[in-house]
DNA sequence: TTAACGGTACGGCACGTGCCGTACTTGACT
DNA sequence: AGTCAAGTACGGCACGTGCCGTACCGTTAA
């Protein structure tokens, strides 16, 4: 999505970066136009459209400049504690400011522009999951999970129920919510 | 988030839902204006200000037209089977035209526009997660699931993963994939 | 010399509001 | 019952505003 960054003006697209989520903070990624952004940021409207699409494009080049090595995740030999520790992480990450808003905003450009969907995807979403399908891929190889597990949808049921509460209910995001999720998924959800 | 139906002007209130459908489904609601839908239904755009606050309040009359009476759900005695058979009905409703990009489409509006949100839970969200609840509160009555089995969480767990695969990953919605998470869920994710 | 730049202006679109004149409903007074 | 005045919602139109994305300046830096 990053019209691949110049060799000269990359403190120019790092300003303007951070002036969208300075400018974003404040009056909100709803309200936000590219034209408050080059004007705050001292630069032309061309130099912004150079670099990037559309808003989304611009939003979420800045989301990824807030954690550009993505999440760290602990491998300690307890897969349990291992879950927790990132699921805490993507927790603190997302819940809060200024990652928690921006991210929102940008799902909720992913409803309406397939471009940011797949990008959003392909750059945040697909590189974090791929860790904990790894950490699970793990404990399968240990033996701590079943061999039948199926990695990619365990990742699908440990994050949906926290992007339901981020993106539909959007009620805070809590280590205990994270914890009540975990203990009844580990307790397992059976009926009869 | 209707300001009260008009005695009179009932038929024009569903005549303007039903233009912002037929243009919506043309064109995309995110290109979707006001104007437009105004100058299609002939009918004035004050006509439309003062029965919706925005646009997020007009797709979401919208919406809830095309649903009205809510899904219906099954009490078989066999409470697998009848969470089964209400995923089902969700997916067949969220996973297809018109019903689910519209919702998309909201889940969207509903990330910059608080208002949006809550209504949105209040009117659609929560009387279908009460019907879930209610179904899953007669199993354990019945002690078909544990004593202290949380009945809102559970809901959260079951419904998370597909609304990940709808606004996330934006993956079709299958009855397949229903499958697969409720065996996963109902197998339990137990490591070690 | 050339490319990227900041700045400015532009046409276009949709917003939300105000103001028309019209049609329809209502209710009071014959 | 018949009439009419008041009130209200309406369609249509125009307005000012904000932002879009593009084009064209003159300037700066490699």
């Amino acid at each position: 999505m990053t019209d691949a960054p110049r060799r000269r003006g990359a403190e120019r697209t790092d300003a303007i970066m951070l002036t969208t989520l300075e400018l974003g903070r404040e009056i909100g990624y709803a309200r936000l136009s590219i034209e408050a952004v080059a004007a705050r940021a001292g630069v032309g409207k061309h130099t912004i459209y150079r670099r990037w699409s559309s808003k989304g494009a611009l939003l979420l080049d800045s989301l990824l400049s807030l954690n550009e090595s993505g999440l760290d995740y602990p491998d300690t030999g307890d897969i349990a504690a291992d879950l927790r520790a990132q699921i805490y992480a993507a927790v603190d990450l997302l819940g809060g400011p200024p990652f928690g808003p921006l991210f929102q905003a940008l799902v909720g450009e992913a409803q309406h522009d397939r471009q940011v969907a797949v990008t959003l995807n392909e750059r945040f979403i697909a590189p974090q999951a791929d860790k904990t399908v790894a950490r699970l891929k793990a404990a399968r190889d240990q033996g701590q999970v079943a061999p039948d597990f199926d990695l990619e949808l365990a990742m699908a049921i440990l994050s949906g129920p926290l992007y339901f509460q981020l993106l539909i209910t959007q009620e805070p995001l809590t280590h205990e919510y994270v914890d009540r999720v975990l203990d009844a998924l580990f307790a397992g959800l059976r009926p009869s």
